[in-house]
DNA sequence: CCAAAAGTGTTTCCAGTACACCCATGG
DNA sequence: CCATGGGTGTACTGGAAACACTTTTGG
């Protein structure tokens, strides 16, 4: 998009879309996808800006949140009916736009004035998405220029606290593995043990033995094997297996234990 | 509080005050305590509601959203170092003052105009706190006439989303029971067994074998007994315990399983 | 003496864990 | 032939669950 393009953008966001909007409030999103064999996060590139960000929005004055972070996330991603959970709420009271951003856009015309209220401290709701590598096709948004899979182990510097973000989205998927169908929201159709393996692993952050893991996941009944295997080279082909997605369901039990 | 100085309060909170407030933008707490073997939670009368609401409050443009929720708990029960955890954000575009409430508050002769700021929709971050039962002295707010402790099994009916609110918090509550040394801020200092016990069972919302428990707790080391028994009439005396801090907090494993 | 709740001990069972060996593939 | 990762089977163990009996107190 060239210069006068996005001034008029950004000037049309400012003077008729921020008033419909809850000041002092946005949504972030942490966007995960497994490929690669790796987990990971959909991170933007502000314009004029070194570090990247989360993908992020703003909350219509009629509309719930939760619908708030899906048109966001589908603006994002072109996806829609995806797994998107709330995790946190962050509210640190030096939660400003970043200051190289803030000079960006100033420096395309607009209104100091006018873009007050983007340069306010802002509250933000973190969403955490569950996406198919596949089937999603990132966007920039109006203040970015680029985007990029980043590898959730080893991530590049992000603006604000959005590292932080992204941490505690990633402990919460570490408590909601036991409840929540994450194997089929981040793998493809059809995928391997291994694959399975490596996801838990990465999500739980530790070792899982893989013989223990197969027997478990084959003796719990969700997986249905199919009569193909997956090429690798030099090795011996792995299985292809589908969710029973009912089975899957059926097998979350969420049930709480009396601890220690 | 008289009429004539409530309208003075209100009317200064509504010209000094907002201003200097986050808008649409508040904080709910769900205050625990366990008292009588029932777990209860604060609840207070706003002006002229027949339903019951929870504690809320707002937050200041340069205070961080938890010593807001903090500040809040102080003022609404004198105690400062409790345990108090955000949980939830909820933001349905209906989230709006009681109607009931607004017309008492401008019955007090109050400027509809200048009440705007109260009357428009509010999102809210939903906290949950662990109170000690003895050491709490609820004061009613300034929208409120009073308060009560209610049985949390057994909740008279609540503004808004209140309920869900509570609902929220317990089973929040359901998992941290699993990383948060939840009995040594909800027990009395001294307590017994079959406390410890009531109080599990009613956060798990389970039956909990009572030998099974006490053979646990005994051996993870984490109770110091008292030369004491409490005084309860027609039955054998319990003793005394209370924790050891140390080992409470050490024996929190807070450890993930695989799941299923 | 009785009702009610507290305190004590035994057994079973299974999920989680540890671990060893063979198999298929590409180079 | 070999390096690499995939697939299969066995054995151990500790924690959770099921369960029965005795003790203390007030009335």
């Amino acid at each position: 998009m060239n210069q006068e393009a996005l001034r008029t953008e950004v000037a049309h966001f400012l003077e008729f879309e921020t008033q419909k909007m809850i000041p002092q409030l946005s949504i972030d999103c942490v966007i995960f996808s497994f490929h690669a064999d790796k987990l990971k996060v959909l991170l933007l590139k502000g314009i004029n800006q070194e570090k990247l960000n989360l993908p992020s929005g703003f909350i219509y004055q009629d509309e719930n949140i939760d619908t708030a972070a899906l048109r966001n996330l589908k603006e994002r991603t072109g996806l829609d009916q995806v797994f998107l959970q709330q995790f946190h709420t962050f509210g640190k009271p030096t939660r400003y736009f970043p200051d190289q951003l803030q000079e960006a856009i100033l420096s395309l015309g607009i209104d100091a004035k006018k873009a007050d209220w983007l340069f306010q401290r802002f509250v933000t709701i973190g969403y955490y998405a569950l996406v198919n590598y596949q089937q999603t096709n990132p966007q920039p948004s109006l203040f970015s220029e680029g985007f990029a899979w980043e590898d959730v182990e080893d991530l590049p510097p992000l603006i604000l606290d959005h590292q932080a973000l992204v941490e505690t989205a990633l402990e919460t998927l570490k408590k909601d593995i036991l409840t929540q169908p994450i194997g089929l929201k981040l793998l493809p159709d059809n995928f391997t043990i291994p694959q399975f393996h490596q996801l838990y692993e990465i999500i739980l952050q530790r070792k899982i033995d893989r013989r223990n893991f197969r027997k478990k996941m084959l003796l719990s009944n969700i997986l249905i094997p199919l009569n193909e295997q997956k090429a690798i080279k030099g090795h011996r082909l792995p299985n292809l297996y589908r969710f029973d997605e009912a089975a899957y369901a059926l097998s979350l039990s969420g049930e709480v234990k009396m601890g220690f």
